[in-house]
DNA sequence: TTCTTATATTTGTATATACAATAGTTGTAG
DNA sequence: CTACAACTATTGTATATACAAATATAAGAA
């Protein structure tokens, strides 16, 4: 009984680790790491809405209080923008500029191609049921992204 | 169809990174880390058969390098003594001491109390199936403890 | 207004991690 | 035996991360 638990978590952890890992070594390749394309992924999927600091690290997979340090690499690297917000001046409003778009787009790619690499190894139907099976363990969802 | 891949594998990461920061959470209230905790665990999964560091880091979770360092640690806190291997001076014989075992077994009791959290989440079938579907997904299992 | 509390982000600092370079040991070819 | 390559663990160093403290703004109460 806990030992299926045991199985099913640990499998879990692993699983999740190793699927980071691969994605960091191809995004590494592309000179990013794999929180700076977490947060290029979420401001992008606000679709030009500007974001708080605090917006992007409730979306982020990892809990991390550094947001402000990887908003800084990205800023640097004309990727993303960052400006008081003028409703609320203790806020900062984030946006992902084109040239960070163009670059989110060679990234996504080799992601992408690494995701190809499971093709086949589970149907169409399998994969919903991890989906639905994933849902029901983490019921609230309090990461979104996309 | 590539939409799907990318929700399930994406579920597994923030599932992964969850349950470790959860379980690390826990950990720390005890004074451990969870690399520490999954060096332990490995080491007491060996059944007093000494381990070196390469056949530690292999069966690891997070691949990492510092394995070393993790060690130091544990040898400070008297939770596993380190010796040059005899057969081949190279290598390090590494084991967990009595300390260290009882550690260790207050450390799983909390790991247990959290999994214990998802009992009901899934029936007895699905946990089967969550099992089934990452065997599936990673085939070449080469991180393999206890 | 002024005082207090809450919110949002940044910064300081100690620790952890990744990666390359190093040092010591073993195995092997000449 | 010597030279050279392969193996194992450690260390140096730059970067990343966690957590607490600091800074700045906003909102509400006296």
């Amino acid at each position: 009984m806990n030992e299926l638990h045991y199985r099913a978590l640990h499998g879990l952890i692993r699983a999740g680790h190793r699927v980071t890992d691969e994605v960091s070594i191809r995004l590494k390749v592309l000179g990013a790491t794999e929180p700076q394309y977490n947060v290029l992924r979420i401001l992008n999927g606000a679709k030009g809405k500007p974001l708080s600091v605090q917006e992007i690290s409730e979306r982020m997979v990892q809990r991390s209080s550094n947001v402000t340090r990887i908003i800084d690499k990205l800023v640097a690297q004309n990727r993303v923008v960052r400006q008081e917000c003028p409703e609320n001046r203790r806020k900062m409003d984030i946006v992902i500029t084109k040239v960070g778009q163009a670059y989110l787009k060679k990234l996504d790619k080799v992601v992408v191609a690494y995701h190809q690499e499971f093709d086949g190894r589970l149907d169409t139907a399998e994969y919903e049921q991890l989906v639905t099976l994933l849902n029901k363990l983490f019921t609230d969802e309090s990461t979104e992204d996309c």
